[in-house]
DNA sequence: AATATTTATGTAATCGATTTCAAAGGAGGT
DNA sequence: ACCTCCTTTGAAATCGATTACATAAATATT
């Protein structure tokens, strides 16, 4: 095991001051041309690299960024592709120079953004999951401290946001159903306070619109996004109406609760009904029929993001970015005319 | 927005010096009571929290661990529940007062340990995802730095892991598909070079042995773990065999492939044919006819993880663990007997 | 009561970087 | 040759905690 090194070793061996191998690490342009490649030879030679928490507690930076997510949270179905997105935020903000730190809070949130900021554990947030008027948007905005966040709620002002063309997605969805010969087209949406539902309304609306078909308030109900509510809503809609023709839902995981009460009633969907999902998670390409549904670029998400946070973070230009989403047609809908 | 405090501030309110403050945030024993009360009332109400940065670089302690995923593997699939893992490490980490540093690797895995090392960036390490020999268990074990294994590669020596129990799981399925009346078990393995592979194996073979079924080699063969190996590999053997009895898959992916390909070829699986998985991911109680399937606590793996961490960084005892697995039947199995 | 030991506390050094401030060296202008 | 201005560098202060060492106070031992 090699000794560890320090910046003072470094500036000895390159007979200079530590405030020059500073300067050098830190690329800072008024180092002679010479000087830099001499400390930055040593440096590579030794295999130097500066402490973290010394640069930190000096530099009053650390380098780290924040994910903290409720413990209760079923993330895994509201944000269905979590873990790719915790990848290609981590790898993107990783080349930024930046690492993730990765935590989920139980309780009292807000105290845990409090107390990740008091210690001065990481120089912003990433905050997924948001709901209007969202606590941590309003702390984190109070606080002047950086944020980006997933999704675009309402009633907490401005902030920096990247998000999916939700109203574009569910447009498009909607506008195929209709396209196939569909007329009434309900819609299973998500809870009411969140902006993606908002949004996907709207989407829902311009559609229909569109068409010259009027909106009915009576078709439109709101689930959780999970599995289990698009099952129950699917039940409730099937003893209400008798007949469905056409179901646009929220979410992929409660398109596939909806296709067992489908099956359970004994219609097939595909067949007797059109069924299209959002967001594209990896079981809609496994339940058979296979769903068809609105891909969201969940890789390109957590990349704005990093980039976002870190351009934030280093008082770089920020614009928040919406990103489009994809239909993807598979097995869940049939043509009718 | 409340101006920062330093324990100096809290010494000076106290009326104590810094060095008492300390001595109380640590819980040295050596402070009267009566002074702790006071200090740790003042801490109190003025909501203090000492600096991460400052408090790493003297006590030489990040309380931070690590957990690095090379950013190509397909971690979804031979490690299915990796948010889950990652939700109940993460949090019981920080009920011992530890944080998670999540980031990926490109290249050179080795040498991301190594940085984080030199950098202190995190007091210790959780491995996923281990082959035999694994050169990153070789490192740490060489640098003698804490770390604990998901799963127990070989040809490494000794080392701290959490397993569950894989020899036990695959006993009982083919114990199961036994009892069912089957004969003739197919099984489709994990790459030979993992160590789950090889428990998984002799967790076959045992049943057999149990019922005086000889052991073929030519009924066992390895993918891995991928939706598409499993598919691939039982396209083959329907085209070696033409009919088959029953199949055991090392994974619910590959098992979910399997599942394509027999009803490809007109089988129906749980009436034609038995199939079990392992791992009881979520889609596995999704797909038509549901998987019968091992299933593994993820949830404990987890926790179990972070506590033999903590305590090996903080030199207390630690014994590996193995934890049992569970199985879980399903549509996808049938008597024929 | 005198001394030894233990307990409680404070002073100052320390961890390893960055940054402020001052000054030396070099280029350019007259 | 002298002065000015810019570039390059170093000495020392600094970030905010922990800890080694010293010492005062309290308690135990004889």
């Amino acid at each position: 095991m090699t000794k560890k090194l320090r910046i003072k070793d470094i500036a000895k061996l390159a007979g200079v001051s530590t405030a020059t191998v500073s300067r050098v690490l830190n690329n800072y342009p008024n180092v002679k041309e010479e000087t830099r490649k001499r400390v930055l030879e040593i440096i590579e030679n030794f295999g130097y690299v500066p402490n973290h928490s010394a640069r930190s507690l000096r530099a009053y930076k650390t380098y780290f960024v924040g994910v903290i997510i409720p413990h209760e949270s079923e993330f895994t179905f509201t944000f269905p592709y979590f873990n790719i997105f915790m990848k290609n935020f981590a790898h993107r903000a990783q080349e930024r120079g930046y690492h993730v730190i990765f935590t989920t809070s139980e309780g009292n949130e807000i105290d845990m953004y409090k107390n990740f900021i008091k210690r001065r554990f990481v120089d912003g947030f990433v905050i997924l999951d948001v709901v209007d008027g969202d606590e941590r948007v309003k702390f984190l905005k109070n606080q002047a401290f950086p944020f980006v966040v997933i999704g675009r709620p309402s009633g907490v002002g401005d902030y920096i946001f990247v998000d999916t063309d939700n109203e574009q997605g569910a447009y498009r969805a909607v506008k195929y159903l209709l396209e196939l010969g569909h007329r009434r087209i309900l819609f299973v949406n998500g809870p009411a306070n969140y902006s993606v539902s908002r949004q996907r309304l709207k989407g829902y609306f311009r559609a229909l619109e569109e068409k010259g078909i009027p909106f009915e308030q009576y078709l439109v109900m709101n689930g959780d996004f999970s599995e289990e509510s698009g099952y129950k809503l699917t039940k409730k809609m099937l003893e209400k109406f008798g007949r469905i023709e056409a179901v646009f839902y929220a979410s992929d995981a409660m398109a596939i609760g909806g296709m067992k009460a489908f099956e359970e009633s004994g219609f097939k969907v595909g067949k007797d009904v059109s069924i299209v999902g959002f967001d594209d998670i990896p079981m809609s390409r496994n339940v058979r029929p296979s769903l068809s549904t609105v891909s969201q670029p969940i890789e390109k998400v957590a990349e704005s993001a990093a980039d976002l946070l870190v351009n934030l973070i280093e008082r770089k230009e920020v614009n928040s970015v919406i990103l489009p989403t994809e239909l993807v047609i598979r097995e869940s809908t049939i043509r009718t005319i």
